[in-house]
DNA sequence: CTAATAGTGTCTATTAGACAGTATGTT
DNA sequence: AACATACTGTCTAATAGACACTATTAG
C-alpha cells in the first residue's frame, strides 16, 4: 500500500494494464438535390453521406467513413472534429457522438475500439474541393418487419448492404441492428449509418438540428421535403406549417425562377431566445 | 506497397500507433422503498445508483461506479456484464451503452478512454449481499435553470455535486452537461449519472424499459410512482391509466395489509407479441 | 367513522390528421 | 390556359389535462 497518491502514481506502471487504439468514424450527412427533368417539378432530395476510398489494406478499395486514429495528447471529442477539417475544411460543425464499437475482431491489424460521431453539414457551403478520393453518397433504403436494404450512389457506383432489426427485450419500437450482408463497406461502418438515420430520424422532431442541413434561406417546401426524405414519410402541408411555425421567420426574399407560384424565403429562428 | 492483404498485416506493427487503456463505467439503476411512518401512507420511491468505495489511488476513499479494464480479448459489450456479474451476481440484465468519455486528463495515471453503460434492476431481486465496499445511494436532485444540485444518500454519507445546463447551440430542449462543483465522487462520473437520469427520462415515455426496475408484480399505484420519480413530476391518475393500460395485464393477486382499500397486482405485457 | 389510496366517468383543451380550396408564378 | 407548387381555412379524430366522484380496506 502506497501513503501517498504521488508515491502511487510514480509507480504506477502503464504498461501492466492491457493497451489497444481508437479511432473516431465520422457519418457526415447532408442534403442532395436532384434536379428533375421537369422544369415545373421541384427537386427531389435525398439524404447524402460522404465516403473516402480507402487505399491501402486493410479493406483496400472499399469505401469507409472519414476517420482516423485517435492521438494520445488529444481529447476524444477533437478527434473527429480534425478529421471533419481535414475531409472536408469545415471548422464549428454540428457534431454528436452516437456509439461505441469495440468487438475485439472489428479490425484484421489489431484490437481498435472505435467511437462515431454524427456531423451534419450544408454541403453546398463546402467551399474547397474533395479530395479525389473522397465522395458523396446519395442513401435510399427501403424498410420492411425485419432488414433494411441500403442503396448508395455516387452516380458511378453503387454500394449495397443489408441490415437486419432486432427488437430490444422488453422495449419496444426500438430496434438493435446488425449486418446481414456487405461487401462493400469497410469494417462496421453500416451499423455506424443505420445508428446515425436512426438517431437523426428522432432528434428531428424533439430538436432543431436540421437546420444544420439547410442553407441561410430556404423556401418551407424545400424546409418539408428534408423533413420527408428524413422521416421518410409524406407529411400534409397544413399540419407541417403548424409545426415549424414558430422556428422559422419570414425573410422580405423570395424565391423566383420555378415553373409556379414564387416561395417565400424563411431562416432560422430559435423559439428559445 | 504492398501486394496483398496478409503481407500487409505480417509487416504491420501495432506499437506504430498511440496505445492508450480503456474502461467500462456502468450506472446501476434502481428503485428503492422509503418506508413512512404513518402505516397508512404509501412507500415513498427514489432512485438509487450503486456505488463502490475506491480503497486505493487515484481517489482514494471516494465513491465511484463500479467499473473496471477491458481486456484485450474482450467485446467491448462484454466488460460491463462482467463487472456488473461481480458486483450484483446478476445476469442478462437490460444495459445500454451511454456516452464515451476520453478527456485526456481524465485519469490521473494514464490516458484512459471510458465507456459508461446503464444497467436497470429490480434491486429487491439481489439473492447475494454486496460486497462490503459497494453501497446504494437515494438519489435526490433539484433543478433550475441552469444548475442542478445533486445529493446522493445511503443512510450514513451524503455525496454531493452540482452539474451546470447549456443548451445545445442550434438545437432545443436538449442539454450539454458539465461538473461545475464535486468533491465526493471520482472521476467525471457525476456526468455518467446524470447522462444515464435524462436517457432513462427519456426513453420511459416511448420505450417499456421502466420494467426492467419492477417486480414481477406491482400494483399500479407504485408503477405510477416509478414514473413519478424518474419524469420528476407528478401524473394525474386517470391519463397515467390510459397510457400503460395495453402495457399491463392484472393478474388474480391483490395487495392487501395497507390500510386503505386494496390494490389489484399487474404484470408486464408486451403489447407487441 | 376516518384516513388514505384505488379506480372510474366525463368534460375540456390541445394537438394531429385530412381534405378542399384559393393564389400566383412560368411557359 | 395549364401546370405545378404555395399557402390557408376548416372540419374531424385522437390525445392529454383536469376534476370530481365512487369504492374499499385497516384501524
Amino acid at each position: 500500500m502506497f501513503k501517498s497518491e504521488e508515491e502511487y502514481l510514480k509507480a504506477y506502471n502503464p504498461e501492466d494494464f492491457d493497451r489497444l487504439s481508437m479511432t473516431a468514424d465520422i457519418l457526415i450527412l447532408s442534403i442532395s438535390d436532384e434536379v428533375v427533368s421537369n422544369y415545373r417539378k421541384s427537386s427531389n432530395k435525398k439524404m447524402s453521406v460522404l465516403l473516402v476510398k480507402r487505399d491501402d489494406y486493410p479493406f483496400k478499395n472499399k469505401w469507409c467513413l472519414p476517420g482516423g486514429f485517435l492521438d494520445i495528447n488529444e481529447d476524444l471529442e477533437e478527434c473527429p472534429k480534425r478529421i471533419l477539417q481535414r475531409e472536408t475544411n469545415l471548422k464549428d460543425i454540428y457534431l454528436e457522438q452516437l456509439y461505441t464499437f469495440g468487438g475485439v475482431k472489428r479490425d484484421p491489424r489489431m484490437r481498435v475500439v472505435s467511437t462515431s460521431y454524427m456531423a451534419l453539414i450544408d454541403k453546398n457551403k463546402l467551399k474547397y474541393k474533395l479530395s479525389n478520393n473522397a465522395s458523396w453518397f446519395n442513401i435510399e433504403y427501403f424498410e420492411d418487419k425485419n432488414t433494411i436494404d441500403f442503396y448508395l450512389d455516387n452516380g458511378q457506383e453503387t454500394l449495397k448492404f443489408t441490415i437486419k432489426k432486432k427488437l430490444y427485450e422488453q422495449t419496444t419500437d426500438r430496434y438493435k441492428f446488425e449486418i446481414l450482408k456487405n461487401e462493400d463497406l469497410a469494417f462496421d461502418h453500416p451499423l455506424v449509418i443505420i445508428s446515425g438515420i436512426e438517431r437523426l430520424k428522432n432528434k428531428i422532431s424533439y430538436t432543431d438540428i436540421v437546420f444544420n442541413m439547410m442553407p441561410e434561406e430556404f423556401t418551407l417546401g424545400d424546409l418539408q421535403r428534408v423533413y420527408e426524405v428524413i422521416l421518410n414519410k409524406k407529411l400534409l402541408d397544413p399540419a407541417f406549417r403548424r409545426i415549424i411555425a414558430d422556428k422559422v421567420e419570414k425573410t422580405t426574399h423570395v424565391q423566383t425562377g420555378a415553373g409556379h407560384r414564387p416561395s417565400a424565403l424563411f431562416k432560422y429562428k430559435n423559439p428559445k431566445r
